[in-house]
RNA sequence: UGGGGAUUGGUGUAACGGUAGCACGGCUGACUCUGGAUCAGUUAGUCUGAGUUCGAAUCUCAGAUCCCCAGCCA
């Protein structure tokens, strides 16, 4: 973290923090987790949650644990963890030798579990997973007790001893807590603590073949590790009197459980479910697509850490199921590029530009400021010759109303260039396309400024065509059409909502030489534009560039407000 | 028809019995060698109905709407 993060408005998670503080509660500590399980990659909703725990922390003077929650064999990968500890690095969040796994503590809460077993808190169970299932009863009705319920500790005691000892099969006995079938938190009825898994654990191999529940281990782990507020999702609640159960059993360090709403954002899924299904379609790359919401794929994209961090510490921390509008995401990485990224030249959809009267084999270097937002970040070189290369949408042979760029006959400046003016259009014998410009320069105007004061409505950027090196640029767009692509009947319908249009890649783009040897991840401003990324896939042969955001672009509206006047007025009067 | 939560402009949030504020978005305008940035202005809100009170977003009651829970997932 830097001190340019924005500071996040209190909430009342850090309320009921300070509160706890001035009550000296905990002696005074605070000690938060943030606590992933390593079955994927980690994404924008998870940032708010890494922000939350590290940024408590560390406003309190306490301390963050990353803790692994891997508890489930079958899903989970040391791939991921990796994966997870890139991330929050990156995020710019140190847990120092904080560093747990749920499953160093099989152990310990083996041993918890003889004592509950002990206490005659838990038995094991030979039900099925479908009768347990018809036990539990309803929402609206309690369930029946098990049959095995009221086994003798000593049974119990022995039985949990073959479960552990690989003696049954997966599916066969799980050991369950004894408290109220019919309670109406449906967590209550006797929830299972232990479930038989006889697969290979990514950090304990084959040692254990029993594991315990999410509900068993996720509240003895924080006890063991000191946690003082345990912060969770909202889907949680319910959970918390089973959280408080065990504890109290236990008579252990008793964490207090707060849950906060996830984020939702719009135009996009946030639940690893999904992304994972998105990943194993092929609708994108990889966990790394610059257009998927992980940690990842932002990074890919050119999204900067601090962006994501100030995006966390301003959309607050409520119960409120809200979804932030993805518009906020973007204005906070702008607002960070905007005052670091250096400015460039480059044009994406080139049109070729023949200054007339300008010196056959001339070239002229000229100044250009790297970043107007921060004048230490200096200036630059930029050549300028004969053939240049513009952007094709900086040109209208009709220009409509507002348009102030190039046009036949018109005058505008080219950036830290000249000004020029359009004499000639060379149009593709039978397309008709405009294939090429012919222009005149005024060579008062070195610079820019033109002597005698007069106006241009408008600046391009452009190349210099002999110097110029060719990018391939990617263009993304949101990967889902619908604002909210979760709300859907079924998983076909989430890939009909995804966005045929979310990827369009430009391969004959052109930038200033200056960018030569620019290494992947490294961010720019292509002046007029956007900010731009150098991808992984880029080398010193083949730029490859990933836009992260476009700048905010007054004309595009006023040009869509246009068409959709047009069409309104052609829809809306059928006699005229 | 059980239980647990929630509800403030278009969106996200603040206000904790005393002037409904901030941010994003939208819209104006100024400025500008990026139609960027910046600056200024503007837009728009307390779920409903009763009640308590000098005074209610805040307290009470009734209702409405939304979210979560019936994994040997987390």
């Amino acid at each position: 973290m830097t001190s340019r993060d924005a500071t996040p408005t209190s909430d009342f998670i850090r309320s009921k923090v300070a509160q706890d503080r001035k009550a000296n509660k905990n002696a005074g500590r605070v000690v938060t987790r943030f606590p992933p399980e390593p079955n994927g990659y980690l994404h924008i909703g998870h940032a708010k949650s890494i922000c939350l725990n590290f940024g408590i922390a560390a406003q309190n003077g306490g301390t963050c644990h990353l803790r692994f929650d891997d508890t489930n064999p079958t899903k989970e990968e040391q791939h991921y963890v990796q994966a997870i500890k890139q991330d929050v690095r990156w995020l710019g969040f140190d847990w120092g030798d904080h560093e747990y796994y749920a499953s160093d503590y099989f152990d310990r809460l083996h041993g918890y579990t003889l004592e509950l077993i002990k206490k005659g808190n838990a038995f094991v169970c030979e039900l099925s997973a479908e009768q347990i299932r018809q036990y539990r009863g309803t929402l609206t009705k309690p369930g029946r007790e098990s049959p095995y319920r009221n086994r003798p500790v000593q049974e119990n005691l022995d039985l949990f001893e073959r479960m552990r000892a690989g003696e049954f099969e997966d599916g066969s006995h799980v050991l369950r807590a004894k408290i109220d079938m019919a309670s109406p938190n449906l967590n209550l009825r006797d929830p299972v603590m232990y479930r038989i898994l006889k697969a290979s654990h990514h950090r304990t191999g084959s040692m254990w073949c029993i594991y315990p529940m999410y509900d068993f281990a996720h509240g003895q782990s924080d006890s063991i590790e000191g946690i003082t507020h345990s912060l969770c999702t909202l889907e949680f609640e319910d959970h918390r009197p089973l959280y408080d159960w065990y504890l109290d059993k236990l008579s252990i360090h008793h964490p207090q459980q707060i849950e906060f709403a996830r984020l939702n954002l719009s135009y996009t899924v946030l639940s690893k479910r999904k992304l994972l299904e998105l990943v194993q379609r092929g609708d994108v790359s990889g966990w790394d697509d610059p257009r998927m919401p992980t940690l990842a794929g932002l990074r890919r994209r050119g999204y900067t850490p601090q962006s994501i961090r100030n995006f966390c510490n301003r959309i607050g921390i409520t119960k409120y199921n809200s979804t932030t509008d993805i518009a906020l995401l973007e204005h906070c990485v702008r607002e960070d590029l905007n005052r670091r990224a250096t400015r460039v030249m480059g044009v994406l959809r080139p049109l070729r530009v023949v200054i007339d009267n300008y010196p056959q084999n001339q070239v002229e270097e000229l100044d250009a400021v790297n970043n107007p937002e921060d004048p230490g970040m200096g200036s630059r070189k930029v050549p300028f010759s004969r053939v240049l290369f513009i952007e094709r949408d900086d040109f209208r042979q009709q220009p409509p109303r507002k348009f102030f760029r190039l046009a036949p006959g018109r005058e505008v400046r080219l950036r830290y260039a000249y000004l020029i003016r359009c004499v000639g259009v060379v149009k593709h014998e039978e397309t008709g396309e405009v294939i090429e410009l012919h222009c005149t320069y005024d060579p008062e105007t070195r610079g820019g400024s033109p002597p005698d004061g007069r106006k241009v409505k408008a600046t391009l950027h452009w190349v210099s065509a002999d110097h110029a090196l060719e990018a391939e640029v990617r263009l993304f767009d949101r990967l889902f059409i619908k604002e909210n692509p979760s709300d859907v009947k079924n998983d076909e319908d989430l890939a009909s909502a995804l966005n045929p249009d979310s990827l369009e890649t430009l391969t004959s783009c052109r930038v200033e030489p200056s960018l030569a040897g620019a290494s992947p991840g490294s961010r720019f401003q292509f002046e007029r534009q956007g900010y731009f990324c150098v991808d992984a896939d880029s080398s010193v042969r083949k730029l490859v560039f990933n836009r992260t955001v476009s700048l905010r672009d007054t004309w595009a509206r006023i040009e869509q407000r246009q068409t959709l006047t047009a069409a309104g007025k052609q829809k809306h009067s059928p006699n005229g």
